[in-house]
DNA sequence: GTAGGGTTACTT
DNA sequence: AAGTAACCCTAC
């Protein structure tokens, strides 16, 4: 009503990033209480700040599909300041390599994840075949064993799913769990698909074809490595029979993609490092 | 107070 | 329809 949305302003965007410099990340009442960045972020709660972060975040983590206009300042080697020395996620700042490959065939051209979420959501319901539904997490464990999604997949995933529901593809059931609607399934275990694209194409995945094109931003194959783990994890504790070799196969060619792509990464490291650029990044830090 | 999941509104 | 950004809710 009286308030339809309230847009961060480039001086609050500022003020987050400087005040995630000077106090660190997760220190948000911290850094809303700093008489510093008070007065510009007055109208902000604590959450808000939390909020923001992790939209830079996102934006930032390599997924940007388009560098729209983040960026600006940023990666200053100059500012520095206080050598914190500690935690140090600050990474909503892209820096992106300026220099130039002799020729990047920047064409991928896309060789998995055909954007259909809608699409993927409909084959897990339709494979996991819950009488009662599947809760949001089985859907988001199955779909992303299957295909290589985003980190902010899950994100998407409860929108994509009431818009389902909203168009009566699917439905939901005690507002946590969703199975399609009575006109596609209940019964026929596939009738619609849910066969088709069950294979990866292991045939080409060599060359790192899909976002290496120029070391992009934090690292994705860092964070794909972490989630590969996780995936591992997770898919042995679910222990769906039928998939199991199927995971295992899946598991070995992500290894490999991941290792590759670590490789590439390390040689890009050691290329700026050697010629005396200060290579920052400090991703993440992670614990098995 | 913070982190994270989830939802709604707006944009492309 | 897909994606993004701001907001809300809840558990820790």
């Amino acid at each position: 009503m009286g308030a339809p949305k309230q847009k961060w302003t480039s001086e609050e965007e500022d003020a987050l990033r400087r005040g995630v410099v000077k106090h660190g990340a997760g220190k948000w009442r911290t850094i809303q209480k700093d008489p510093e960045f008070s007065p510009v972020l007055s109208s902000r709660s604590n959450i808000d700040l939390k909020d923001k972060w992790r939209n830079l975040s996102f934006s930032a983590s390599g997924l940007g599909s388009r560098d729209k206009l983040r960026n600006s300042k940023i990666t200053g080697p100059s500012s520095s300041p206080s050598s914190a020395s500690s935690h140090a996620l600050i990474l909503p700042v892209a820096n992106k390599v300026t220099e130039a490959l002799p020729e990047a065939e920047k064409k991928p051209q896309d060789v998995k994840t055909p954007p259909k979420y809608g699409a993927m959501i409909l084959e897990a319901l339709s494979e996991l075949n819950e009488p009662n539904g599947s809760e949001i997490g089985a859907i988001f464990g199955y779909i992303e064993q299957r295909h290589e999604v985003q980190p902010t997949f899950r994100r998407l995933l409860s929108s994509k799913l009431r818009r389902l529901a909203d168009s009566k593809k699917i439905e939901r059931v005690d507002n946590k769990f969703y199975r399609l609607a009575d006109s596609f399934a209940t019964r026929t275990p596939a009738p619609i698909k849910a066969s088709a694209p069950k294979q990866k194409d292991p045939s080409k995945l060599s060359k790192a074809s899909k976002n290496l094109g120029f070391f992009a931003t934090s690292s994705p194959a860092l964070d794909a490595a972490m989630a590969a783990a996780v995936k591992v994890a997770e898919a042995e504790t679910r222990a769906h029979e039928a998939h199991d070799q199927m995971m295992e196969a899946e598991r070995i060619l992500k290894m490999a993609e991941e290792t590759e792509s670590l490789l590439t990464i390390a040689a890009e490291i050691y290329d700026r490092c050697s010629r005396g650029e200060i290579t920052t990044l400090n991703p993440v830090q992670r614990e098995f």
